[in-house]
DNA sequence: CGCTTTTTTGAAGTCGGTCAAGTTCCGTGG
DNA sequence: CCACGGAACTTGACCGACTTCAAAAAAGCG
């Protein structure tokens, strides 16, 4: 049986049992290409379905009324989409690739079916959900109380930390594969702004930068910068029901 | 059998069976009074606990490093309070009652009894987070891409909705019961700048103010300036499994 | 190799912060 | 019921972090 890419997600967190993850694969039949830049859902779009994304990066975002954007997540491969969708009959966001990318696109019904099969699959997938709430409340503190520099330094710790949790081999440099105005965008400040930050983080030697590739040279430093927590580690989930 | 708070709140999304009435209600056994600015959690205290808030009002909120405060999110009767308990072992986030309050803790243990029990009440909670996740990048969006303004604007309509969940009787005027410093660090504002803005919306008519009652004069506007929705209105869950 | 996108840099402007000093409100106890 | 004291609100002057605007340099891409 083909292990699921978002079943492989879960079983770093949680042992599965076969049943679940043939449950989970079923989520990911029907893969599908997009290209960079594509968008894949629209704000206000009539929405039925979610993601897994299996390849590449995507994001959601909205823009506001003046025009300008926030960036509300950067999703990495193993990531569920979209499920907002659960309970929103419109997109509250949209959906872009910022990469080469594929997508496995499923009906929310699948979802349903997947929930009463498998409760303790639903049971996780709720668990999951919660992570996501503190992750959001950790960028809301970063966006509503801390400098342009402790923003950059917490959210480059945090893209790292995500990319990590797929690619073991990364330990100190990765590929953000975002242009400054994005991770502006993302934290609430201008390109020009960004780069400043960025420019002054390279010359105190906490990071440096070679085509396109960010590399961490002061960790420790950066996360007292950032006021930065990783939270992977304090995760407990051995009350859960047992498969 | 009466109805809990919590499935009441609960119902008005979707019918609930006697059944999972039932097993909602076990969750609020054990109501504990707690006075006005008593601490409920700590962060960083070990947490096994959750909570379903009775009565009263609640906030969770992070102090940064340089003592400057993040509100993270207000609490009203029928939320449902800690849920990061339930993948973490450490309370990433402080709890503290902002009126006199009743709150039902209950275990994690009685969480997953439920969760075995009754999974399509797991859908559901499964779904409310999402809903919690959505409200949460809306701030995003709002601390990250707007005015200091529109900050204001959009967190007064947005607690005048979340009030009127539970009270049918609110047309345009509620008790907002927090200091201008509260809402500034809601918003990531001081409380100085929020009392200007406060100050130049009433001379707008935007809204009045009489012993901290606060009157929405003019909800469109506001919502023209806060970039506000309502998600309440569209939200779908006709497509659970059905009880 | 030419064109677009992204990064970099500088100068000037502004929104919201800081500091400080009233003033009003409100709960408490006499 | 009033006096007192602390918390919350209000106001003004000044400041600085980040934005805006603009333009050049560098990098990526077909």
């Amino acid at each position: 049986m083909a292990t699921s890419c978002f079943a492989a997600r879960l079983a770093k967190q949680v042992p599965l049992s076969d049943a679940e993850k043939t449950a989970l694969a079923r989520l990911e039949e029907n893969p599908r290409k997009v290209k960079r830049g594509a968008m894949v859902q629209r704000v206000n779009d009539t929405v039925t379905e979610l993601f897994v994304l299996r390849e590449g990066r995507m994001m959601s975002f909205v823009i506001m009324p003046d025009g300008s954007r926030q960036i509300l997540r950067v999703y990495f491969p193993g990531d569920f989409i979209g499920s907002a969708s659960t309970i929103y009959s419109r997109a509250p966001e949209s959906l872009i690739a910022l990469t080469d990318a594929i997508i496995c696109p499923f009906d929310k019904h699948a979802l349903r079916r997947l929930l009463d099969e498998s409760p303790r699959v639903a049971a996780l997938l709720f668990l999951l959900s919660n992570a996501e709430r503190v992750a959001m409340t950790d960028r809301l503190a970063s966006l509503g109380r801390t400098s342009a520099k402790a923003r950059v330094a917490s959210f480059l710790l945090d893209m790292f930390d995500r990319i990590r949790v797929t690619d073991d081999a990364i330990t100190d440099s990765f590929d953000l594969r975002l242009t400054q105005e994005e991770i502006g965008d993302s934290i609430g400040l201008t390109s020009v702004h960004v780069n400043r930050m960025i420019r002054q983080m390279e010359e105190e030697g906490l990071i440096s930068r070679s085509n396109g590739r960010i590399t961490l040279r002061d960790i420790a430093r950066l996360e007292e910068i950032g006021h930065y927590t990783n939270r992977q580690k304090d995760m407990d989930l051995d009350w859960l029901p047992v498969g």
